[in-house]
DNA sequence: AATGAATGAGGTTTCATTCAT
DNA sequence: AATGAATGAAACCTCATTCAT
């Protein structure tokens, strides 16, 4: 999304370029919308207004596809985690709450959240795919948020020190609000933003109560 | 298929519900195994040792055929849901603490994981089959888990009192759990048992560090 | 053509080996006319009175038809060939007289000579096809031949004694014959029977002079 | 392609003729190799090295390059052909020993046998082809052929009066030796060369036995 | 009730040909 | 003249479903 293939030269190859984009930007709107099976590579080539030969110009066939346009998507994603890895400098409670808070959003407010039940469903169809969401997202989230959990234990700020051995407690919730998108559990609980300051209250000491400081 | 005996009154029925049953049994399987779609009713067939045709004397189409196999499995689940709703008199933080043993204990240890899965996976093509889980199991499930969130906070055993507005983040981490199956998430954390104690003391107040009992 | 299988027990099963073999003529009638790459399935479908699917319950892809074509029309040859083998008693002439005779008439009375043309025309894309048919109808039929040659030989028939050492040279002719359907040779030259006479009395001395038997 | 020389006129007419060139050699040799339809444009285009359309600048269609590259590698013969038709003058049996031993050549260690196979493979597809290597090959030859036959008649040269009647069974071991190719008739009999010998002492009075000329 | 052969709609993929650059 | 990206018709093959036995 930030660095793009510096701009390949000449006209051909430049438009060749963007039908590939526009390509795998229908193939996952499809994709999320009707799951592997269910879309047939016509639908996806109309909705990026092209020949259903052209696909296969630049993909050599659907499952190829399907996992060119999961990567395009998830990559952003990956590379901001990479990011996040450097500057360990930071106070982890502060950073633990700056990175979810990013995570929430980008889960909610982007296509991510999407992708992520995508894959989650598509996973035995696609082991290589899911693979590389474990190894390239999935396990350096948790490494990351691990040595986290770890410095604040160190600080004594865990409640319960052994949550520094689960990362997977401290993420659960947010891939949960990913999976039920569609299952309007919001209508019978509070809003997404309550859910993370509640959650991280549970988890650090001395987070101040999500709405009353003091009780 | 191999040896009738002699069809007496009553059998016929009796036999043809077996069969009713190997075909679910077996539909269940492959579902979990491949899918919805790539689950050919063929492999069904074999599977349940009958013949494709007989299949269809069960059930309209593969979708009825789904959709059953799904009831039959969470049908149990749903049922033992009820009656933990039953008896309200225990005291909440222990009767917590037990049906997530036993939540923990289904997930694991038996197919329900797979299939809540299952369902999460084709939740686009079934929208009934979903509306099903998430009305029979899951919100009465979170109701259930809601009022005895609410007695806890009564009583004062929350470390934040506001989460009894999310039930959600309890269940997280088994829901979790059911879906990294194949993930191999434990080869780089703790067990699932531990997990369920950290957990719990994050949550409640009072519960004995996971390991050393003194604070 | 000679030797069935014993007939399938069970009208279904009859009904189906009655399909399959209509299913192979019409595959080896349309292969024929048009090759391989220009056959089309559902020709073959429409010529045997058959659902397009029919074709693939008996045979697993199109190279399978056209394997299964081929050698059922190749496969009462390769037997009459091994019958032949057996009676060695005769004498030399006499026999290879009546085996080249009785391999025009199958050449130019028969499909036979159209299926040798396809399998040469599709030596590239079968070679297991060509295999076969060179195993089990080329090599036989031309040690056969040396058999007879060499014992010709023996008997001082042969007018070159080298000749049995060739028996591609005593062969040449008719395969030619099948080769050029549809070349119109006969309207420049003389008939096939005509040819047979006058190849013989190349090879073998003392052979009458085809027209006139006197010299 | 990647040198242009600033093209002076005339250069570009000569490099036209030199790609148009290129073309013919490339697609006979995939055609050769793969038969008609295993054959892509594509193939051609990328060992010709030139753009799939240029193809189209030089050739209607698939057809046309098809007939158009058989037809370039069989006009020598036809042309030699019509050379050796001009020398009417020499020795019948010597000629025509010297026309067989030259085909022989030809075919043994040139392309011509394999365009000969490649022609008889597609017949079905091709009659304009096969009609024009009928008409300017086939023919001709066997007419020259039948020419020389009379006069060796004439002579009494022939150990069969007759074969004068068929040119076809003086030409026949040669298409087999095209023919089969790939076929390892070769391991199991005698060399080219011998067959050759063989079988015009076979036809003519007086040759000497192919390899003891006294017996 | 059970069977499994038969059906044919539907989807993926290939590739000859076109045409804007 | 040359390119090669784009097209879309055409063909193979699958598999849910039916139905005669």
């Amino acid at each position: 999304m930030s660095d793009k293939p510096p701009r390949p030269r000449g006209r051909r190859e430049a438009m060749a370029e963007e039908r590939r984009e526009a390509v795998l930007e229908a193939a996952l709107a499809e994709f999320i919308a009707s799951g592997f099976a269910a879309t047939r590579i016509e639908d996806v080539a109309r909705r990026a207004d092209v020949a259903k030969g052209t696909i296969y110009l630049h993909f050599k066939d659907k499952e190829a596809l399907f996992a060119a346009a999961v990567r395009a998507e998830m990559a952003p994603l990956a590379a901001s985690l990479a990011a996040l890895l450097e500057d360990d400098a930071a106070q982890p409670k502060a950073t633990l709450e700056a990175v979810l808070e990013a995570l929430l959003q980008r889960l909610t407010q982007t296509r991510t959240g999407d992708v992520i039940r995508l894959i989650m469903s598509e996973t035995l169809r696609f082991p290589e795919v899911t693979r590389f969401y474990r190894d390239e997202i999935v396990l350096p989230m948790m490494g990351r948020i691990s040595a986290l959990l770890q410095r604040a234990r160190a600080a004594g700020e865990l409640r319960t020190p052994e949550t520094a051995d689960f990362p997977q407690l401290v993420i659960a919730p947010f891939l949960l609000v990913a999976l039920t998108r569609g299952f309007d559990l919001e209508a019978v609980t509070g809003s997404a933003d309550d859910l993370l300051r509640v959650h991280l209250a549970n988890i650090f000491r001395g987070t101040p109560d999500p709405r009353t400081s003091s009780e």
